[in-house]
RNA sequence: GCCGAAGUAGCUCAGCUGGUCAGAGCACCUGUCUUGUAAACAGGGGGUCAGGGGUUCGAAUCCCCUCUUCGGCUCCA
């Protein structure tokens, strides 16, 4: 038989070769590199026998799919530790992904893993590995597949293949062999377990069956595996580096702000936190203004007919908090559309006023559950930089469009590089398929014309309407929610909000929902570990620190301080009796950007000597010319 | 909410199997030093060991409940 290479060479072979068999014919060193085998653009094992005419490339250890594969590996290599070591466990899945792999467990009745059980289950994973187990392959009917799972108890793995036989119609299911542990897997994996050169069991973690929360909760456990102990030690090492930005931890170590058992899930925030928060929503106005949006104020707390009439008292009572007034039910705000809302309907429009652009920095309140509150990035008590928009249909797209440009304007600022989804109608929706089809296309028109890539997630728009999400990840590679736009026809319905067309008909406007920034809470939280807490200079509460060499020079210290103050900076003059060496250190530890330090040369000259965070000293200059400098960064808001 | 873990001074942590176990460093306060680009020196105050029950002659240490936090899952800005 012949396949092509990569190169377009045409390589022959004989009939019922392998993977294994073409590697080799390229060359000893290929054969014994091999991981697997693209066939065709399907990567497989390299044991299985490749189709005449096929168009094939050998994976090694320097491809990108080989951290995959050994990851998948090293699941499955879990998993036949953990039933050497608990028999009776039951297995589910055990996928490789991003940084790793996992494996969900259900263990029999009684026993319970915890972290402190890591150390035992590597070892003996690591007997496995040594062992150089080869993974063999073998095809099954379903039929005699479900016998085997089920003589084995191995329940969930019986759930799977008959998913497989209902969805994809599948006659046959392929087991792989490692040792003792035979899986139902789609495969591939490499030749042997011995090609996991390193890796680490990291946490043990619940995880629903199948991703439901009404089903069982298995036990998963995560680890990773690399190429070499050297990539394995980098990695680790990273993580602890990333530990070092997280936000909770610099949020107390610069005094931004703190979290309190009196108020689980709600930040109290200090004076330097206050003075960061302020800032972006200076930001937001600023940059809002020119774009036609107009700031209102609406309440916190509403009569329950209010959320009746919005449908979040169906929808989202759980999540709200709910009090009482002279008998009458009132929740506080968990959304700010619903006040938008009455308001925009509380008097006539015409079309000529449209679109019509309401702000609010709206605090908000929503009881989150207790396993799901995460520093600043998931609170109960949190600020949006929200806004509606009432328009007609055929605005849609250019507010959109301009939403998109905004939230790009202001993301740019930070150097943050947001992650686009559109989300599409699902399955419970209100309004008709046409209705959907304009909203989707207005959506993905937009972001077109804006030229960004997006994914797009099938059937998880709201119940109202589609939506674009950006996303952004923290500093553990966590994938967070920040900037949102959605379209929303349910909601002017519910409110019967109507404008006068030309035709002087009454029409009903579409309202968009959008925050950028989402949430200054969690915005915040994502800066914070983004600049590893060294804040750009518009941004840092604290931007220049005065330090006096010694006592005497502190008057001329304040002197520095008042003068750069009333130029607009935030200053700050440490004229403690501690040395020098000390208050700058800890002023480079409360990152605070700029640093002058005034001693009897600055005294005789009026000049003041100029130290940058993180560069030490860049000499003196005036007091006038400084200010002129700093002024122009904050205006430029570059660091 | 669910699974697992943790909770000792403002912070980081010691305190092993219950019996001088209430400690250290930093921070804080007081005094001395008057400093030239990342930590001066000395002394001092501070915790009913998250909260509440229980076991015991005796509990920070063992058990139970509650709260909070951390890692995930579900859900979400």
């Amino acid at each position: 038989m012949n396949v092509t290479l990569p190169d377009g060479k045409v390589l022959e072979l004989d009939s019922e070769a392998t993977g294994a068999d073409a590697a080799l014919a390229i060359g000893p060193g290929l054969a014994k590199a091999a991981l697997a085998i693209t066939v065709n653009g399907e990567i497989r094992d390299l044991s299985r026998e490749l189709p005449d005419g096929a168009t094939i490339s050998i994976i090694t250890e320097k491809s990108d799919e080989a951290l995959d594969l050994i990851r998948h590996d090293a699941a499955h290599v879990l998993a036949t530790a953990v039933i050497d070591l608990f028999p009776g466990t039951k297995v589910s899945i055990g996928p490789a992904i991003e940084n790793g792999f996992y494996y969900d467990f259900e263990f029999p009745d009684g026993v319970t893993l915890s972290e402190d059980d890591l150390p035992r289950i590597e070892e003996r994973m690591k007997v496995h590995v040594k062992a150089a187990e080869p993974f063999e392959r073998s095809e099954l009917s379903v039929e005699d597949a479900l016998v085997r799972f089920r003589e084995l108890g191995e329940d969930y793995k019986v759930e799977l293949i008959e998913d497989l036989i209902t969805n994809e119609g599948a006659q046959t299911v392929s087991l792989y062999r490692n040792g003792d542990f035979v899986d139902l897997c789609r495969g591939p994996h490499a030749p042997a377990t011995g090609r996991i050169k390193a890796f680490a069991l990291q946490s043990v973690a619940g995880a629903y069956w199948r991703g439901d929360s009404t089903r069982t909760m298995l036990t998963r456990i995560y680890g990773t595996a690399f190429l070499s102990r050297k990539d394995l030690e980098e990695h680790l090492e990273l993580l602890e580096q990333a530990k070092a930005r997280d936000h909770r931890k610099l949020g107390r170590e610069l005094g931004l702000f703190r979290f309190s058992e009196v108020s689980p899930g709600s930040a109290f925030w200090l004076p330097k936190g206050t003075k960061l928060f302020n800032e972006l929503v200076s930001l937001s106005r600023e940059m809002g203004e020119p774009r036609g949006y107009q700031e209102v104020k609406t309440p916190q707390l509403y009569d329950a007919e209010l959320w009746r009439l919005s449908g979040h008292w169906d929808k989202y009572r759980e999540n709200m908090f709910l009090t009482e007034s002279e008998d009458h039910q009132m929740g506080l705000k968990p959304m700010n559309c619903p006040g938008h809302a009455h308001l925009f309907g509380a008097q006539q429009w015409s079309y000529r006023d449209l679109p019509v652009r309401y702000s609010e920095p709206g605090l908000l309140h929503r009881n989150e559950p207790s396993g799901t509150l995460h520093g600043l990035l998931r609170v109960r008590h949190f600020c949006q930089d929200d806004a509606h928009i009432f328009c007609t249909d055929e605005q849609i797209q250019d507010e959109v469009a301009a939403c998109l440009e905004f939230a790009f304007a202001t993301y740019r600022l930070f150097g943050l590089e947001p992650k686009l989804e559109l989300s599409t109608r699902p399955e419970q929706r209100l309004g008709d398929d046409e209705l959907w089809d304009r909203a989707e296309a207005a959506l993905s028109s937009a972001l077109d014309s804006g030229g960004h890539e997006y994914v797009v997630n099938e059937g998880d728009g709201a119940f109202y309407g589609p939506k674009i999400d950006l996303h952004i990840t923290d500093s553990l590679g966590r994938s967070w929610q920040l900037g949102t736009v959605q379209l929303d026809y349910s909601m002017p319905e519910r409110f019967d909000l109507s404008y006068a067309g030309a035709d002087n008909a009454d029409h009903r406007p579409v309202m968009i929902h959008r925050a950028l920034m989402g949430s200054y809470e969690r915005f915040i939280g994502i800066l914070i570990e983004h600049y590893a807490g060294a804040l750009p200079f518009w941004l840092a509460p604290v931007q220049v620190q005065v330090l006096p060499v010694a006592d005497r020079h502190s008057p001329f210290a304040e002197e520095v301080a008042a003068e750069l103050r009333a130029g607009g900076l935030s200053v700050e003059a440490d004229t403690r009796s501690e040395s020098i060496g000390r208050r700058i250190r800890e002023a480079e530890l409360a990152k605070t950007p700029v640093m002058l330090i005034v001693g009897d040369r600055e005294v005789e000259s009026g000049e003041v000597s100029v130290r940058e965070r993180g560069s030490g000293d860049e000499g003196a200059e005036t007091v006038a010319g400084l200010l002129e400098r700093l002024n122009q960064r904050v205006q430029d808001r570059t660091a």
